[in-house]
DNA sequence: CGTTGCATGTAAGGTGTTACATGATTAC
DNA sequence: GTAATCATGTAACACCTTACATGCAACG
């Protein structure tokens, strides 16, 4: 399949000189990462991604984060370079590419956003109310919606954090977006809580 | 680990005289969509998932299902049966075992859902809107709006499917969640187109 | 003086997907 | 006749997590 020179690729435009890595959706998140141009050691990017991305995307394991760095560094999507600390022991700092911005420009061009994925495991229990305890399911309801109080107080102060900072205009966005679901999720619990009541009050009590 | 007899197993109530089964979350949701008591073969299973599951748990690939069953089959939480088919070929339906109404009880009752996973690829593109061209943003947030427009009439319709069926009470109370969910989200879209136009008006015209 | 945070990585194993193989029936 | 649906499964592999190993610094 290895063409006898760059003679024959399509170059209507920039982005079409380079071709578009095959790597997997953890490895674009974590390049993602690095695509505001700072340079960060792999622990930085698992404290970013639990941080920020857990919201919309999922924060992957630590070592799969070095997993793809190394991938990364491998296709020349980023550097790294060892970076002496206080203790005598190295740190290891990647930094995006050229050649990996090019390829998150084209990813973002050329490819198309996969359908979001839900995994709600509440849901999954309450769809088998018919097995549980209702007292129960309401408890998992309000444990889950404190869990959401707590997940918008973090989305609300990374919205903040963001705010009136030029660069991180698009994180800001997606920090409403964020709080907005999340509040929208809060009240999501409250009719389920409430549709509870109703089919305690139809079918429980005659 | 294991005790010689079975006279110091706590039995303060009936669940606990079983084991739960370590089994994956994958398999859970299997052993629920067979918890309704109904003889499903493993194509019926993969239907129904594509169907409802998918809108708030995920839908496995086929092989995966087929996998679980066989797992859940090992440990006598399900049995199956094969019944012949009008081409002479068999047809192999599982249906739940009383030891597997028991395990899936005392999963409700014992263990806590883990917290929800959103994986959404469109946000995170959003997220890194720096790197793209802000016409393809909205063309996908056009696109992700039109797809949720579709699962919102297919989540209706498993709602009034399930209207009135005493036997799928809670599987109604889910769809409606589900409903309400879908048109908080294309809310949220429009939400984020506009705020796409409050920041091209803001920065990008002067 | 023990725990937490910083920091990087290996090893093993489980989870899950895609591609493939098979073959009948029904619909266009 | 050919595509889609029904139907089950294997093989190969990719993805990802957990557990573990290591070791310093700072805090209480």
């Amino acid at each position: 399949m290895t063409s006898e020179s760059a003679a024959n690729i399509d170059s209507a435009s920039d982005l079409s000189t380079v071709e578009l890595p095959d790597i997997p959706a953890t490895a674009w998140a974590v390049l993602g990462l690095l695509g505001f141009g700072r340079e960060l050691s792999g622990y930085d990017i698992k404290q970013w991604a639990d941080a920020i991305l857990r919201f919309f995307y999922w924060s992957p394991a630590t070592s799969q984060i070095y997993t793809e760095l190394r991938r990364l560094q491998d296709r020349s999507l980023i550097v790294s370079r060892d970076v002496p600390r206080a203790d005598g022991r190295d740190k290891r700092v990647y930094r995006i590419t050229p050649t990996g911005i090019d390829a998150l420009e084209k990813w973002q061009a050329e490819t198309d956003a996969e359908p979001p994925i839900l995994k709600h495991g509440l849901l999954l229990r309450i769809w088998l109310g018919h097995l549980a305890q209702p007292d129960r399911l309401r408890e998992q309801i309000r444990v889950h919606q404190e869990r959401l109080r707590l997940e918008l107080a973090a989305a609300l102060l990374s919205e903040e954090r963001a705010h009136d900072q030029p660069e991180w205009a698009y994180p800001e966005l997606v920090a409403r977006w964020t709080c907005r679901r999340i509040e929208s999720e809060i009240r999501l619990a409250d009719d389920m809580l409430a549709d509870l009541d109703d089919l305690a009050a139809g079918s429980g009590i005659d």
